[in-house]
RNA sequence: GCCCUAGUGGCGCAGUGGUAGCGCAACUGAUUUGUAAUCAGUAGGUCGGGGGUUCAAAUCCUCCCUAGGGCUCCA
């Protein structure tokens, strides 16, 4: 590839050749800091340094992790090569001369011979020769088109990722063509850190941790009110849509989970109690309680579809280092329910939950979120016939739904495809939310059967479904789009009535008690506070309404409304500022 | 699970071998105030847990627990 020069502007270019642009620098970056990296730690080896979404890394084997310290003299060091502003050249060399280079690195010889037999084989310098590396080319034309760059952290990663393998060490580093673009990035993330469900969480009085009950939040009363708005709403959803909601038992003898199959597959991830002699396995999943339901009666092809919701609690013991805020627990609930039909019915069942989807999401303003179409995998269960129907029939749903989506081919779990629903948190991490799968292995397991029409027996499909999927994944993604601003149906207290001096505090309470008589979260902050600490309170804490009373109010049966956005929205009778909150709510606004 | 970093009153932090501190919050009293912080006082900590070094440990060593960042983006 030829390398790019700073020729044009950079604003000029288009979206496409500016990300192509900011990709060749920051694997540019990469190289640089390579070298720097081999200076100044010689027994480094080298292994791989792409470009990454706002930045690259590099990872190396090296006998002793880098500190802060080694980050600072690196980036100094790499100031050296940038200013030197030498040329990126690449050479061809043959597979011979290549593999003598790279002799002493078994991860770069690794690289090399998989490099199909048909590619050139390529090394790059910015040195004169000086420092070589393997590369597939792509970079500016000189050191010093590296207009901004940071190096950012350290972290321990596996040669290709897996864990069987060495652990290296990895640089993550920022770089973009401008000062200024990159101080908006760091700014960003600042900003960024902000919103971290984490933090908000504290401060809003939502959740806490604590050590005692590892990766499993303890729910304050505001954030179980939140939390519990949600599935009010999901709830009247699935009203609409013809849900039953049903509860089933938090433990189970293991013979359950012997027969879903999970003792064999997901038993690591299980909590086990022994009880007199018998063992029981803590559901980390609803399914086999929703087969058992299924199977507590004769069923007839006219209780199809049965669409059976459970807002059970589940427990995962999830592996330590994967544990994150709410974003992945061990104790959860999900709006989970399974939907058990015909073959025949699969289409219009995925069609309707979609539609309930795109509806839910809409209501919260979710944006950003992507769909994922998983497609069968190597070890399987059910025919090819099962699986060539069901791919056929959810990529047709895709297809008609106008909504972009990616297909992952041998993504899909063993016993059906899926469509996953991915949204971003403030940092842009995707974080999978909804999900539909089909489930052809469960009805086997725990031989489900109705009667069908011509009077044979049938088994049905099983289709596992979840919208916004594990509620407290949710809620930190939500918190962080929000900011913690939740609209008014969803916010824990939803309106603080503040009385300018202690004369006005009856008033005020009264107001309060017609509010809540209306249904409406409703504090009276009578505390001896100032007025102005009142309303920074309310501030800080995202209240969406504060209505201010003092005598001009009380003379005219009124409250002065302020937002939580700033506004003033004038003195107006409390009758009509009921009316308002009340639509507010129920439209959801 | 693995690598790095961290753990000090409810929360946010300072304190690197010699008497545990600050801000916010809490509590008490005073103040009664017009749209983001009124003033004064009081109380609160076995410094994540165990073991060790030392005359002396929040501080050094060691094991464990928990949290944060990262571990599929290929030369």
């Amino acid at each position: 590839m030829e390398p790019i020069a700073m020729a044009i502007k950079f604003s000029d270019l288009s979206p496409a050749e500016q990300q192509e642009y900011r990709e060749r620098m920051r694997h540019s970056a990469a190289h640089v800091l390579a070298e720097a990296v081999t200076k100044l730690f010689p027994g480094a080896l080298l292994t791989i340094g792409p470009p990454i979404d706002d930045g690259f890394f590099y990872d190396f084997a090296v006998p002793e992790p880098f500190t802060p310290e080694d980050l600072a003299k690196i980036e100094l060091e790499m100031r050296e090569s940038i200013k030197a502003n030498t040329e990126f050249v690449e050479r061809e060399t043959s597979r011979d001369e290549a593999l003598e280079l790279v002799r002493d690195n078994p991860y770069k010889v690794e690289i090399l011979e998989g490099i199909p037999a048909d590619e050139r084989v390529t090394f790059c310098s910015h040195s004169d020769g000086a420092f070589e590396d393997l590369c597939r080319g792509g970079h500016v034309e000189r050191t010093g088109d590296i207009r901004a760059y940071k190096l950012l952290s350290t972290a321990g990663a596996y040669w290709r990722g897996n864990e069987n393998n060495t652990m290296l060490q990895r640089v993550y580093g920022t770089a973009w063509e401008s000062r200024d673009a990159q101080k908006e990035y760091l700014q960003r993330r600042e900003e960024a850190e902000k919103r971290d469900h984490r933090k908000l969480g504290r401060a809003l009085d939502l959740f806490f941790f604590d050590p005692i009950a590892p990766a499993s939040p303890f729910f304050l009363p505001k954030g179980a009110q939140v939390l519990n708005s949600l599935i009010g709403y999901v709830k009247e959803l699935y009203q609409k849509y013809g849900y039953q909601e049903v509860m089933t038992p938090q433990i189970f003898n293991t013979d359950l989970w012997r027969k879903s199959g999970h003792l064999e597959a997901y038993a690591e991830n299980m909590y086990f109690v022994d009880v007199d002699d018998r063992e029981f396995g803590v559901k980390p999943m609803n399914c086999p309680a929703a087969a058992m339901l299924f199977q507590a009666d004769a069923r007839s092809y006219r209780e199809l579809p049965m669409r059976l919701a459970d807002f059970g609690r589940l427990h995962r013991n999830e592996r330590s280092g994967v544990t994150q805020g709410l974003f992945r627990v061990r104790s959860m609930v999900q709006d989970d329910a399974h939907i058990f039909c015909t073959f025949e019915q699969i289409g219009q069942e995925i069609s309707a939950f979609l539609e309930m989807l795109a509806e839910s999401y809409g209501a919260l303003g979710l944006e950003g979120h992507r769909f994922e179409l998983s497609l069968r995998p190597e070890k399987r269960v059910g025919t090819d016939e099962m699986w060539d129907q069901a791919e056929a029939i959810l990529t047709e749903l895709l297809d008609n739904s106008g909504q972009a989506y990616t297909a992952e081919a041998g993504e899909g779990a063993f016993y059906g495809p899926k469509i996953d629903i991915f949204v971003p948190d403030a940092l842009g991490r995707d974080w999978q939310l909804g999900t539909v799968q089909l489930d052809f292995s469960l009805p086997e397991r725990f031989d489900l059967e109705y009667a069908a029409e011509d009077g044979t027996r049938k088994r049905p499909v099983v289709i596992h479904r979840a919208m916004y999927g594990t509620l407290e994944r949710f809620l930190g993604v939500l918190i962080e789009h929000l900011a913690g601003a939740f609209p008014l149906w969803l916010a824990p207290v939803q309106v603080v009535v503040v009385p300018i001096a202690d004369r006005h505090n009856d008033f005020c309470r009264t107001v309060g008690e017609k509010l809540r008589a209306k249904g409406l979260r409703v504090e009276v902050d009578d505390s001896s506070d100032r007025m102005n600490s009142k309303i920074r309170q309310a501030q800080l804490k995202k209240v969406p309404y504060m209505l201010v009373a003092g005598d001009r109010e009380i003379e005219a049966g009124a409250v002065a409304v302020r937002s939580r956005t700033g506004e003033d929205l004038g003195a107006k009778p409390i009758d009509e500022v009921l009316e308002l909150l009340i639509e507010q709510v129920a439209t959801r606004h």
